[in-house]
DNA sequence: ATACATGCAAACAATTTGCATATTA
DNA sequence: TAATATGCAAATTGTTTGCATGTAT
């Protein structure tokens, strides 16, 4: 997903289009990886684009809700990431710079046959450790 | 693991064994899946065994860093676990009642031959879902 | 006896809410 | 103009700290 997608999907279901909404989402695709939302109002200020707390977390909640964000925990903080909108993926997470490579590897469909009287809602797979960018560092 | 094993652990790493640290130990044992601090602290005033939020909250952290529980995010607030000590393995979670369910199934093997240049510190396989008795509750 | 654990109260951080104002469609 | 978004300030929640006292070794 892109900004511009994601727009298109916030005007599909009723949201407006505002600059904050805009700047959150530029941020988050430049990005491209995971970022705590101290990550995104430090970000906000040092380009001197001033937003409040409030805002900030009522769009993230948004996002996450409508599919335009993904979060998980890492080193103990909540991070957020654009979603992957294409196949069906997992993805290593570098624990120092927050960027993702995707996985092609699920082994749901070799799971799925030991859960049989369960009831699956998803599942997450994730690899933590650090990119060849951010070793020795 | 088990109550005696953690006592045993905390014992061999210098810590004291307490009425406070093995109610809360027993907890986690008897409940056999994964719970929030909150579900302890009702927990425990219900038993009528008194315990301020700063103890809990500092035996969480200190059995979580000892390896006497794991945490996962559940339903958006924070799950411990009574760790599980023998061979590797993953697990399917209830989101209604927090029990699990091993899965002997691990892609690791084959995903690390995806990541030759990447350093690899952990992983995270879990599936989400409603276990059989938690279904049309 | 000594070191560690606990409770209390207070501090702290992160996140959320109500409401008035501003903005988009 | 009608509905939604924002900012402000204040409330709320979850968690952490300092310090005096209590307890296990």
């Amino acid at each position: 997903m892109n900004t511009s997608e994601a727009i298109e999907l916030l005007k599909k279901k009723g949201y407006k289009t505002t600059g904050k909404r805009k700047d959150i989402l530029t941020y988050f695709e430049e990005a491209d990886g995971y970022r705590t939302a101290k990550d995104l109002i430090q970000h906000l200020e040092e380009t001197h684009k001033g937003i409040s707390f409030d805002t900030i977390y009522r769009n993230l909640h948004l996002y996450n809700e409508v599919g335009i964000l993904e979060t998980t925990e890492l080193n103990g903080e909540k991070h957020f990431r654009m979603n992957c909108t294409h196949h069906h993926h997992h993805h290593f997470i570098c624990k120092d710079c927050g960027k993702t490579k995707e996985i092609e590897i699920c082994p749901m469909d070799e799971v799925k046959q030991t859960l049989a009287n369960y009831e699956i809602e998803g599942h997450k797979f994730e690899i933590y450790g650090l990119c060849p960018g951010c070793q020795h560092a």
